[in-house]
RNA sequence: GGGCACGUAGAUCAGCGGAAGAUCGCUGCUUUCGCAAAGCAGAGGUCGGGGGUUCAAAUCCCCCCGUGUCCA
């Protein structure tokens, strides 16, 4: 990065001076004298008892005295995004208030909802789990406080200068900060394919904000200057706060009351973290997260279960969900949302709680039982097996050591070792859906009106073709609705050829033909749009806000889509719950579905400003994502269901028509599947369904209504049968055994051991079972000979003393080129075609004569 | 999304290349006025599904399904 970067008017303007700092090397800025730059781990904290600011604040007024100063500043303040980043694929969580904007509006294709704004972004970082309570400073959820400037070459907000002069104003004039004690440090920010200069901005040893100044796009090892610059900041809420205050740790500053309460209980590393992942927790619960073993729930599950073995630790701790509402009610009074949902939240606890108590309860089985056979064997268990115990079975090493009798030392990097187990993962690239080749559209092109909220009725209509190329069209104005929103395209004509395919690309949308369009520019044309294909794509896009509303009504709010798919044949969504859905779970969720068709609501899709629209109904409204822009399409289902959505929707609930659930599958831990249909799909399914009904009724003789018991009958007569043929088998090998044992040329008495052998008509099968019944008594040995397709078998059965069957395989197999082998109580070989049988018998009949005669 | 573990009788699990087992539960008998208990006897298994290797697979290999868990 260029230094001129750095070299901002504002800082000559102001009297700072580049120094360098003598221990981290790096250049920054400043208008005190530093020999080294004022973050750690440069130098130590200097506030700690003497506050870096003019006065206490709370983390309440921080945050408004931040917020407010740049709403003076004119920013427009917006309220906070969801934790849970649902509308981006690459991440869980939102980790930076930046996030709430990428990639439509920082790349440019949608404008953003203000600008310049002012947020305040709660945003979890992993990461730093490990440093929480003890580091002092980290948290896993933290507010990132931020204001963001999104400059086009035709509209320059503000930039470099302006937001390094906001900062020194905000912190110095505003917070009372000493001028001469902030440290400007010059530093290089890249993420994303972007990447441009940043200032950290440190005092006292602490890092309080991060501007950076997204500039350039990387281009192999090129830069290119962005359409779209971003002045994109960070500023610490609770850092600032405890810059403000002074205290020991950050912990004190930011929890205050609370946190002093858990200290009664616990050492201050694990208060910390209690109240941290409680915090974090009513943001990523209230935001629909269902703890789960993957994705963002295991990050759920995992603070859970964390925060549930401390306070197992303890007998007289208090309950989690406790501290979760305390927590929940303290975070209510600045966001509002947290804690709307109480019972619904205890809910999700409770029930993850449960399933850490089984799991930990089977887990110590499997180690009680694998340390017996341990004993058994002389060994115990090794520090490896805690490491394989929590891998696979999820217990601690402490709970796994509580069920050893000689436990083994925990080693000290448990979990860095746990880390190790896993660095040689490497993730197979995520399956990622086929783009449809689109040629490029030339910038020139204007674009295209988009009729299809207007009226979704409207299948018929004239436009203006802008530009054909290939297969490819693009009008002045359209009633196609291109694929999004889990809704797939639809098809129709374009003058006479068919259109196979409708996406959106930037302003455009692109009509794809079967072959080659004969259009130029400026050319009427007639678009018509498969009427039927619309109606069943819009009745099972409403149908699915009716599922997802009657799925959040019964089953709590924490259900959240998580996935929907809509074609004119089927229509599925994916939603957020704790454990698979009870039949009668779905036969109410069915009847309370068909029960808003059957009232025949309307549904209502109108365009609201995005600030009005969260005031009336909440963070609900995401279902599909958080949807960027100033103005969100509301889709409202009167009375039961709203969502920000961009699919054609019926007007009226009756217009769906009957909603069928097909199927409902847990796909992964916590989500939930339900394929549904609806309309004269439902109908279509029904009667497939009935004629496999009627045909099965048919074939099985049953009435309908009689066919689970008819199975049931059946499944009961097969297993009595093949018993019975069984028993009947078993009687006629009885009396072939009999029949054997009385002729003189099968059975003979060496010695004590009665020998029989003979030649019969079985498979391998038959011969061992045949043996079976002649080996129940001791002193026993059958030699049996049969054959299957010209290959010979041979098994040998022995309960008498001192001879093998093993032995005596061995000795007759060469006699046939028999392969084989066994156990000492039975041995059987199979002969080469054609190889004699007879000779093998004769062998083995041979040798135990010996062996019995010997024992 | 990936790693690991697990899937065998109604339940909990053992067996991990050579003839499917244990414990509890269940049924019957003995005993008892009856129950519990005890003793004896017995029923109960496509060893998750599908391929493959082998003379032989619950057991080894591959794929799939399900469950648990860890990691992103």
């Amino acid at each position: 990065m260029d230094l001129s970067e750095y070299d901002l008017p504002f800082f000559h303007r102001a009297g700072f001076r580049r120094q360098s700092c003598t221990v981290c090397g790096a250049a920054f800025w400043s208008l005190g004298e530093h020999d080294r730059c004022q973050e750690a781990p440069c130098r130590d904290y200097g506030f700690l008892g003497k506050p870096l600011f003019r006065r206490p604040y709370a983390l309440r007024e921080m945050r408004e005295s931040y917020l407010s100063f740049f709403e003076k500043r004119g920013h427009t303040r917006l309220r906070r995004y969801p934790t849970v980043a649902r509308w981006r694929n690459d991440v869980f969580f939102t980790q930076a208030s930046i996030y709430d904007f990428q990639p439509w509006v920082t790349s440019g294709a949608i404008p953003p909802p203000a600008n310049p704004l002012t947020i305040s972004q709660p945003v979890l970082r992993f990461i730093d789990l490990e440093e929480v309570g003890r580091s002092g400073r980290h948290l896993t959820l933290f507010e990132m406080l931020a204001h963001h400037a999104f400059n086009r070459p035709d509209h320059e907000v503000y930039f470099k200068d302006r937001t390094a002069a906001l900062c020194h104003e905000l912190l110095t004039e505003e917070l009372g900060a000493d001028p001469s004690s902030i440290t400007y440090k010059e530093e290089v920010w890249e993420g994303g394919g972007n990447l441009g200069p940043s200032l950290s901005v440190g005092a006292q040893g602490l890092e309080l904000a991060t501007l950076v100044f997204m500039e350039y796009l990387r281009d192999g090892e090129s830069l290119r200057p962005m359409p779209l610059t971003v002045v994109d900041t960070g500023y610490g809420l609770e850092r600032l706060t405890w810059a403000s205050q002074g205290t020991r740790t950050a912990y004190e500053a930011v929890f205050g009351e609370e946190y002093d309460e858990l200290r009664r209980t616990f050492p201050p590393r694990e208060a910390a973290i209690l109240i941290d992942h409680a915090r974090a927790l009513n943001f990523l619960l209230t935001d629909g997260v269902v703890p789960s073993n993957s994705k963002a729930g295991y990050f759920a599950r995992l603070l859970l279960r964390r925060s549930l073995r401390l306070l197992s630790k303890v007998p007289e701790a208090p309950d989690l969900v406790a501290i979760l509402e305390r927590t929940g009610r303290e975070i209510a009074r600045d966001f509002p949302e947290i804690g709307e949902h109480r019972d619904d939240l205890r809910k999700v606890v409770e029930a993850e709680r449960e399933r850490y108590g089984e799991a930990l309860e089977r887990a110590r089985q499997t180690i009680r039982r694998q340390e017996e056979r341990f004993r058994a064997e002389g060994l115990r268990a090794s520090s490896e097996d805690l490491l394989t115990w929590y891998d696979s079975l999820g217990v601690p090493p402490d709970v796994a050591v509580e069920e050893l009798s000689q436990p083994p030392a925990i080693p000290e990097d448990f979990y860095a070792q746990v880390a190790l187990r896993h660095e040689s993962e490497q993730p197979t690239t995520d399956y990622v859906e086929p783009k449809v080749e689109l040629v490029p559209i030339p910038a020139s092109v204007p674009a295209t009106e988009v009729l299809y909220y207007l009226d979704p009725y409207t299948v018929s209509f004239e436009a203006k073709v802008l530009h054909a190329e290939g297969p490819v069209v693009v009008l002045d104005r359209t009633y196609f609705y291109p694929t999004g929103g889990g809704q797939v395209a639809d098809r129709g004509h374009v003058g006479e050829l068919a259109v196979v395919d409708v996406a959106r690309t930037g302003p455009w949308v692109v009509h794809r033909l079967e072959r080659p369009a004969p259009f130029h520019a400026g050319e009427r044309v007639r678009g018509r749009i498969d009427p039927v294909r619309r109606t069943q794509l819009m009745q099972h896009h409403t149908a699915t806000h009716l599922v997802n509303g009657a799925l959040r009504e019964i089953l709590g709010p924490h259900v959240w889509q998580a996935g929907a798919y809509k074609s004119p044949e089927l229509a599925r969504i994916d939603v957020t719950h704790y454990r698979s859905l009870a039949p009668e779970e779905l036969r109410r969720v069915e009847r309370r579905i068909n029960e808003i068709v059957r009232e025949d609501r309307p549904v209502k899709s109108y365009f609201e400003s995005r600030n009005e629209a969260e005031r009336r109904f909440g963070f609900g409204l995401y279902q599909g994502g958080a949807v960027p822009g100033k103005e969100l399409r509301i889709v409202e289902v009167e009375g039961f269901d709203v969502e920000a959505c961009g699919g054609t929707h019926c007007t009226h609930t009756s217009e769906v028509g009957a909603v069928s659930v097909l199927d409902v599958e847990r796909i992964q831990d916590g989500v939930l599947r339900l394929t549904f249909a609806s309309g004269e799909r439902a109908l279509d399914l029904r009667e497939e369904h009935e004629a496999i009904l009627k045909e099965a009724s048919r074939r099985l003789g049953v009435p309908v209504d009689r066919l689970p018991d008819g199975i049931d009958r059946l499944l009961s007569e097969v297993s009595e049968s093949r018993k019975a043929a069984r028993s009947r088998e078993r009687t006629d090998l009885s009396s072939v055994a009999e029949r054997l044992l009385a002729e003189a040329s099968a059975t003979e008495k060496v010695g004590s051991v009665t020998v029989v052998a003979a030649r019969l008509e079985l498979d391998r099968a038959g011969l061992s079972e045949l043996s079976k019944i002649l080996c129940r008594e001791e002193g026993r040995v059958a030699i049996l000979a049969g054959e299957k397709e010209g290959r010979g078998t041979l098994f040998v059965g022995s309960t008498a003393p001192g001879v093998s069957a093993q032995a005596l395989l061995e000795a007759a197999k060469g006699r046939f080129q028999g392969k084989g082998g066994g156990s000492p109580a039975a041995a059987t070989a199979l002969g080469e075609p054609g190889a004699p049988l007879a000779a093998a018998l004769e062998a083995a009949r041979e040798a135990a004569r010996a062996a019995a005669r010997a024992g």
